[in-house]
RNA sequence: GGAGAGUUGGCAGAGUGGUCGAUUGCGGCAGUCUUGAAAACUGUUGAACUGUUAAAGGUUCCUGGGGUUCGAAUCCCUAACUCUCCGCCA
């Protein structure tokens, strides 16, 4: 959520900004601007009234105990007007609060000067490439027939223990899960990031908090019967770890990581690119996030794409890393690199990573502050990133490691699944 | 699921319808003392909005919402959450 002082005195900017976003509604910026003015005035007329009132009262009290009655009754006999004025001003200040709150959360993220302008993927601009792409031969098979040749992994079980898009992993698939899953946990906690397990349930708040609600209700699971949503991502506990705290400056950069499956019910979804492991209503993903003072965001954004790079190339993944354009960008992200590794049997990218910098969208929603160097409270930035989600990573390491004789896993993994072959 | 108790500042925990943004303790910060540290002592220490160059000042907030009253942390209604006991149970 954008702060209003901030669109208020930067009006301009806030609207060629949203631009690369494709988001140009212009009106609405103009109708928040007003209604923080009418809010503002209304505010201080009430304030005013009260004060008025407050005395008043103030002084009944000082008369009653002085035992003089009839000064304090011809005082209360004035109080009604005000009583009057305050409810009517609190209850419009109430009601222009609600609907600039209601405009204000359906203003997207401003993104980073870097971000490209551009409406589709095929508009995000390309960072680098790294590691070479195998060459397999004519007969390379795409992962969900490798899974089927090993017995790797069940989809049909899944459909019928629970529907499409829920796969049982199976024997060495169900071993690779969880060495995954311990390898990218131990490389995080390598890199600083302290690990946490966190419900996998959440509440209404913790939803708007990260910007998942409201608007984006239809993509998570919902438990009606406890008001609770399935988490999409771990960054949604992880980061509301923080909802409604002041950091000590000396506190940051806060680094947290935590392994969680993820419910995403994708509605809409379809077609040969969700086909195998390429798009699941539930998958493992192990998450990073930071919380940092607002002058180190940048910068540690770079330190987190080069983190998830890290684990691509000592899995061996040939892999790329966009910058995302304007128009492929998150609701609440200032800047997005995703990478993407190279599904040699497939013939094209998988997404298996999104970074991204919220700067305070996220920390004004969450009220997540630090105490600054002048000691007054100000936004933290908030920033988390995939390292790593698995299936696309599992679908990759088989189809580009396939040999005539089985599947060779990465040398990393080895000691965490403690066999070198799947045949 | 049944019964009961509770929700107050970073934490613990007082609080009579008016002098309560709130006693006190712990913690934090600053200072005195000390070569330094600890201890002790002294002072200080919530947030948001508004306003201002900055301030002063004003308003709001004692879980949320509603009500009674000139005046509510305090009384009433309601919701959420927490805890305890019983039941069930990994």
């Amino acid at each position: 959520m954008l702060q209003v002082s901030y669109i208020r005195d930067n009006r301009e900017q806030v609207l060629e900004r949203l631009a690369v976003k494709n988001f140009k509604q212009t009106a609405l910026v103009d109708e928040i601007i007003q209604l923080d003015d009418k809010r503002r005035q209304t505010q201080t007329s009430m304030d005013s009234v009260s004060a008025e009132a407050n005395a008043a009262a103030k002084q009944i009290g000082e008369l009653m105990r002085a035992g003089k009655k009839d000064e304090a009754e011809s005082l209360k006999s004035k109080t009604g007007t005000w009583k009057e004025d305050i409810k009517q001003l609190s209850e419009a200040l109430a009601a222009i609060e609600e609907e600039l709150q209601q405009k204000l959360v359906l203003l997207p993220n401003l993104p980073h000067s870097s971000v490209p302008k551009g409406l589709t993927p095929e508009d995000n601009e390309v960072v680098l490439e790294n590691g070479a792409i195998p060459a397999l031969p004519g007969n390379a098979l795409p992962h969900w027939e490798l899974a089927a040749k090993y017995n790797l992994i069940d989809f049909e079980l899944g459909v019928k223990i629970t529907g499409a898009g829920f796969p049982v992993y199976k024997g060495k698939g169900a071993k690779l899960q969880r060495a995954l899953i311990n390898y990218f946990i131990d490389e995080a906690e390598k890199a600083g990031y302290s690990e946490v397990v966190v419900p996998l349930l959440v509440n209404e708040a913790s939803g708007f908090g990260t910007a998942q609600l409201p608007d984006k209700e239809g993509q998570m699971y919902y438990v009606g019967l406890d008001n609770l949503y399935l988490i999409p991502t771990a960054e949604v506990p992880i980061t509301n770890m923080y909802r409604d705290v002041i950091l000590k400056a000396d506190e940051l950069p806060v680094k947290n990581c935590g392994y969680t499956p993820c419910f995403r019910r994708e509605a809409g979804s379809y077609g040969a690119h969700v086909r195998g492991l390429n798009r699941l209503h539930q998958f493992d993903k192990v998450e990073i996030v930071q919380v940092v003072h607002p002058d180190k965001s940048y910068e540690v954004l770079e330190q987190m794409s080069l983190h998830v790079q890290g684990l691509l190339q000592k899995l061996g993944l040939p892999y790329r890393v966009l910058r995302l354009c304007g128009g492929d960008m998150g609701f609440g992200s200032a800047l997005t690199y995703d990478m993407e590794t190279w599904s040699a049997a497939q013939q094209r990218w998988l997404e298996v990573s999104s970074v991204s910098n919220f700067e305070t969208f996220q920390s004004n929603r969450l009220k997540l502050r630090f105490r600054n160097a002048e000691g007054k409270t100000q936004l933290a930035h908030t920033l988390n990133g995939s390292a790593l989600a698995l299936p696309r990573i599992v679908a990759t390491l088989l189809e580009n490691n396939q040999t005539e004789t089985g599947i060779k896993i990465p040398g990393v993994l080895v000691p965490y699944t403690k066999f070198e072959w799947i045949n």
